[in-house]
DNA sequence: AGATTATACTTGCGTCAGGAAGCATTTCGG
DNA sequence: CCGAAATGCTTCCTGACGCAAGTATAATCT
């Protein structure tokens, strides 16, 4: 209602940046490395795991989306083998979400170019102190929970 | 591949944090006034556009989303009686998507809630001084787009 | 130990989203 | 002017997602 609620716009704002940077980022990811930018963040989580594997319920708490959705997302990338499916010994109930060496070195990949794509993002008028005061204030909002991407 | 790549990890910080905020948001908002968010969203476009009204086209490209998604977005909000469609005298082809008294009433109740969830979400450790730069950058990326949100 | 509860995962179902094609109208080029 | 291209919108088809229910295994309670 009052001007300058900036609770509300810098949510706003934060949407509406990443409906942007979705559907400006997605296209070209895809195109590279036939991996959706959801597909990219799944994997770039088990790349992060200290075994390059997770529990698909961890999993889907890192990624915020539900269980059901991982088992979804799994099948494809196990068919191109870029994950495995790992038993646990000790719990028959788990069934860990391991990446492959493909997927390892196809992860990477994927990253890197990813990478060059954030970079172009910020090129014109970002400072290098501005992306990381960007980056630092948007790592609060998860700072608690497990999954934060960051090297 | 480095440590400290800013870019990538503003990025990934970026999407993480919204799915965090949209888990977060959405099941509440939907409950108080039966809106999703992305109606939430829908409707403030139109609250803040000249006559609270917009082309299908001009919202979509506000939206970032498709043209197909308006129309079926459009379909309950108008059923509701929130939104009116209104043709132009001038060219045949366009439908003007309107805001209803109903609908600017509820949309101020809705936007209000949400401010109130949004001053929630950064109650603890967040300065007033960090929530405008995270605006404020955040801003930037949308900046010479039409349709920034912020009052 | 046996029964109840909790956890991990999958499957079925309904909803929502985008791309391509289709239709109507306007604009452009000669 | 008239045909061709462009624009605005909708419809069809398909894929992605979440929730609730179902199954299997593990942990807990008495």
């Amino acid at each position: 209602m009052t001007s300058a609620d900036h609770p509300l716009s810098a949510l706003l704002r934060l949407f509406r940046s990443t409906a942007y940077l979705e559907s400006r980022l997605s296209p070209g990811l895809g195109s590279v490395h036939g991996l959706a930018l959801n597909e990219l963040l799944f994997l770039l989580q088990l790349s992060r795991a200290p075994l390059q594997r997770l529990r698909r319920v961890d999993l889907a708490q890192r990624l915020h989306t539900s269980q059901s959705t991982i088992t979804r997302m799994a099948l494809p990338l196990e068919k191109i083998g870029l994950i495995k499916r790992e038993a646990d010994p000790r719990d028959a109930r788990v069934a860990y979400v391991t990446l492959t060496k493909t997927g390892r070195t196809r992860t990477a990949e994927a990253e890197a170019t990813f990478s060059r794509m954030a970079a172009e993002i910020f090129r014109d008028r970002w400072s290098d102190k501005d992306i990381a005061q960007l980056s630092s204030l948007l790592g609060r909002f998860t700072a608690a929970l497990p999954g934060d991407l960051t090297d």
